[in-house]
DNA sequence: GAAGGGCCTTTGAG
DNA sequence: ACTCAAAGGCCCT
């Protein structure tokens, strides 16, 4: 039913204030697969019912539903810009996946996930709730990590609901930070409570700004997350890579240390930093989508799909 | 600098 | 049911 209207607001009109059954429409002209792109361990809160994704970017809470030549949404931002700049921000639409699918295809293994999961895009997500989120998903899995972040945002975060629907914005690094670490193993976080509560601390007193890091250089930025209780390599380049704009980052975790091996025939217990090297040499600014891909590629295959 | 064990808990093979 | 690795690591030794 929603598809069939669709259909019909696409067609006759490619401007996004037109309102069908109560949601706006975004044209897309860049590759778009919603699914992969919101189900690929990037973002830890989106929810998906009868094919709606229901979720909150910045202030706003979204309902986004995937059709031909775009996206249907409904929101609580008060005004169709403001919430066409925010999607269009946290899909990365100034990226130009046709062009790095095109090079990223160049060798193998790569141009068969790119052949079977075009329009996987990365996030351009917030930067301190991407923080917490992995940091929260150390040496845990997606379902855990999930309901730890969740828990998170309702025990703390405001509620801003949509059509009914109660949803919570991530609360501040002040608000985790008063929380403390007690509460968050309360919430079942367990060791990772204490790497949370430091580094919300931390990041409350103004010790880093996480902001202010997306216009620093890769390197430099990625010290300055290390620093913090509960990130290392991994975490840092995953923040890097989903929520600062540094596409030359390349988040190793199991999977795509499977993947390298597997594929490209690294060595088992090659070095975390070795292995960043070739791949920031072989993809370069293109590194972190090549992880990406490699990561949903290799994941799917395994769950048999 | 490298390697190994511990850590909170949950998940899912077997 | 029940056990026991493994789980999108990090930290300390």
């Amino acid at each position: 039913m929603v598809e069939a209207m669709i259909h019909h607001t696409a067609v006759e009109d490619t401007v996004a204030t037109v309102h069908v059954d109560g949601a706006a429409f975004m044209p897309i002209g860049q590759p778009l697969d919603l699914q992969a792109t919101l189900e690929s361990g990037q973002a830890f809160r989106w929810r998906r019912d009868q094919g709606w994704y229901w979720g909150v970017i910045g202030r706003h809470s979204y309902a986004l539903y995937q059709v031909e030549g775009g996206l249907l949404f409904r929101t609580s931002a008060p005004s169709t810009a403001e919430a066409l700049a925010e999607l269009h921000a946290l899909l990365r639409l100034d990226d130009d996946l046709e062009a790095i699918c095109r090079d990223m295809a160049a060798d193998k293994p790569l141009s068969e996930a790119v052949a079977r999961h075009r329009g996987l895009r990365l996030l351009r997500q917030d930067p301190w709730e991407c923080l917490a989120s992995f940091i929260c998903s150390s040496a845990s899995n997606i379902p855990r990590i999930s309901r730890n972040v969740n828990s998170v945002a309702e025990a703390y975060g405001e509620p801003v609901s949509l059509e009914g629907r109660r949803l919570w914005r991530f609360p501040g690094a002040e608000r985790v930070a008063e929380a403390g670490e007690k509460a968050l193993l309360g919430l079942g976080l367990g060791f990772r409570a204490g790497y949370l509560a430091n580094t919300a601390t931390r990041v409350a007193e103004g010790r880093v700004d996480l902001m202010a890091l997306r216009l620093a250089p890769y390197s430099e930025a990625k010290a300055v997350l290390m620093e913090l209780p509960g990130v290392g390599d991994k975490v840092a380049d995953c923040v890097l890579v989903f929520s600062l704009d540094k596409l030359e980052g390349f988040p190793i975790d199991r999977w795509v240390r499977r993947a390298l091996e597997e594929w490209y025939g690294h060595r088992e217990k090659a070095q975390y930093r070795e292995l960043l090297e070739w791949a920031q040499e072989r993809w370069g600014q293109r590194a972190g989508y090549a992880q990406q891909y490699l990561f949903h590629h290799l994941r799917l295959l395994s769950k048999g799909s």
